[in-house]
DNA sequence: TTGTAAGCGTTATCAT
DNA sequence: ATGATAACGCTTACAA
């Protein structure tokens, strides 16, 4: 690999002259800047980004934070923050939490020592105070599907009590006053305001929230399947039942299939997300649309905004879901 | 941050040693190495990752290429390798391809430039050459997902031709003989060896094949639902449908159900991949499993063993496809 | 406009 | 066993 020396060298000007064509610097002569160019060419110089990056304390990379590497929701998310990057020219460097408290920070650190020029967050298992100390730190961060009062600026986040609301609500306009609900695991933030919403609904409709109706599942697939194998052995009567997302709803349909319960005659149902195989599932889920790639491509627009100073963008930190009706739901009402 | 500067005076040493107890090199005092030590835990050190990198010229980094950072089979893939570089404390840096040439070079020189210490690459726009050329370069490459023969120990693949040969097969035993096939892109050397497997078992079985029966889709939900469309618009008799990925099959399905045809009753159907959602579809979908992060694996510890040099670590490049029975097969024999 | 030289924070080669 | 000191490849005052 060429150097900057080398490249100083054969164009015949100092090293100075060549890191300031390379940074495209005013005040360089037309001709040093061909002269350097075409050494540049020549030697087929790229340069070290490390060095750069030593001597600046930039990267031109943004560090992204997800929980997990696989699954439709960081799927979408990754690829939305990537696309608004690249289109930018910056890179991404992406690393995984695994909702690990430790491996979350391990993260942090690790990506604040590649000299992350910002953060994006999806963390789960660190606490808000770490998360409000980090961000007075020198290394910008932007938190998504997560809301921090003392850093709302910096979070990008979902309206959750309004979805679940959502869902419950248009189950209740149905005519349906026995749902069941599978919710997310206690300790989940997104989770708690979910069934926060569907409980809303049903006070609204004056419809009591019934404790044996509630079953807590974990965002899996399983958890949707063994909820619903819940509800039947108890014999608690239901006709429908909300889903705190669209893999516990996938899990339910199956679930309810080993059942021999129909989908939507025998009972109605609905997801939360609207990921990519709703569509596919039978009968295809109504759900809740959670505007993902948005968001991420929000949080990224941020820090382009923020820290490369494009001030031409425009931020918004909330988003709001919407209800989309598919065929698992049917109306209740005699 | 602190410095190794700081560290050093705090604790009256010169930075070679504080640089020797970094890297736990022998032939320093237990004393130093205490007074090392201390100043580090009392100055909160944390050694810069870049300068070392700048010095050294590794960085304990492995560098990741994947075709998306969506979808199921990239999100195994990544979860796999992931995993498996965290167990040895090894990070990942991970960017995106998306199949284009241009891009994925510049992901290539990304990852190169960032001092990874080797690559793991899933492309599929580069040419053979350009990858073997890579090779000869002085970070060390290994693809996934491909075979290239010049460089055959650093390739992890599929035998793809047995997968496409493997579902047909089973079809044709059920009695099948009217077969659909739905193929992935003709520039991709996956989709061209599952289809060369289909045909194998064709010719095995004396059956003739029939181009009219063959769409060419993308490998995506879509094309799979354009694929019986096609088959039907165009009544051509089939009895059963062999798709070359899942995602495709799941779009048939959908399809299928547009067109009132009933699966596994009217038409039987096969995928490939095995991905999460086949066991969520209805009928559940009888597949080729593609062992993803087992390889995804496999291709890490390549790295631990001639990288990092855990010479324990037993390799195995070529990964074999297996039948997975569900429901959306039925025998057609009279 | 251009060049000199001092960093950036490590590692690694020599001496001692 | 320890300490100077020269790399590593680039940026950036400061001078000229």
């Amino acid at each position: 690999m060429a150097t900057i020396y080398e490249v100083s060298a054969l164009a015949g000007v100092s090293l100075a002259s060549v890191s300031r064509v390379m940074n495209n610097h005013e005040h360089v002569s037309e001709k040093t800047k061909l002269k350097v160019l075409a050494a540049m060419e020549t030697l087929n110089y790229r340069p070290n980004a490390i060095a750069r990056s030593l001597a600046t304390s930039r990267s031109d990379c943004i560090g992204i934070l997800v929980s997990e590497l696989h699954g439709p929701f960081y799927g979408d998310m990754l690829t939305g923050i990537e696309s608004e990057l690249r289109a930018a020219s910056k890179h991404a460097i992406i690393a995984a939490g695994h909702s690990d408290e430790h491996t979350e920070k391990d993260g942090i650190d690790f990506l604040i020592d590649r000299n992350c020029d910002a953060l994006i967050l999806l963390v789960d298992a660190v606490s808000d105070e770490y998360l409000i100390e980090l961000s007075k730190g020198s290394t910008p961060i932007v938190v998504v599907n997560r809301f921090i009062p003392e850093i709302a600026e910096n979070c990008f986040y979902l309206d959750n009590v309004l979805g679940g609301y959502l869902a419950t609500n248009y189950l209740i306009n149905q005519g349906h006053k026995q749902i069941a609900y599978i919710s997310g695991p206690e300790n989940k933030q997104d989770s708690n305001d979910r069934i926060e919403g569907h409980k809303k609904a049903l006070a609204e409709a004056n419809i009591s929230f019934n404790k044996s109706l509630c079953f807590e599942g974990d965002f899996l697939t399983t958890s949707g399947q063994a909820g619903i194998h819940h509800f039947i052995e108890k014999k608690v009567p239901f006709t429908a039942i909300a889903c705190a997302n669209d893999e516990m709803a996938s899990g339910a349909i199956k679930g309810a299939r080993e059942h021999q319960l129909s989908i939507p005659n025998d009972c109605s149902i609905i997801g939360f997300d609207n990921i990519f195989i709703t569509e596919y599932l039978f009968p295809q889920l109504s759900t809740i649309d959670y505007p993902i790639t948005e968001m991420a491509k929000m949080s990224a627009r941020w820090i382009l905004k923020n820290v490369y100073k494009n001030k031409s963008l425009t931020i918004n930190n909330l988003f709001l879901p919407s209800l989309i009706l598919r065929e698992s739901i049917l109306s209740n009402i005699k």
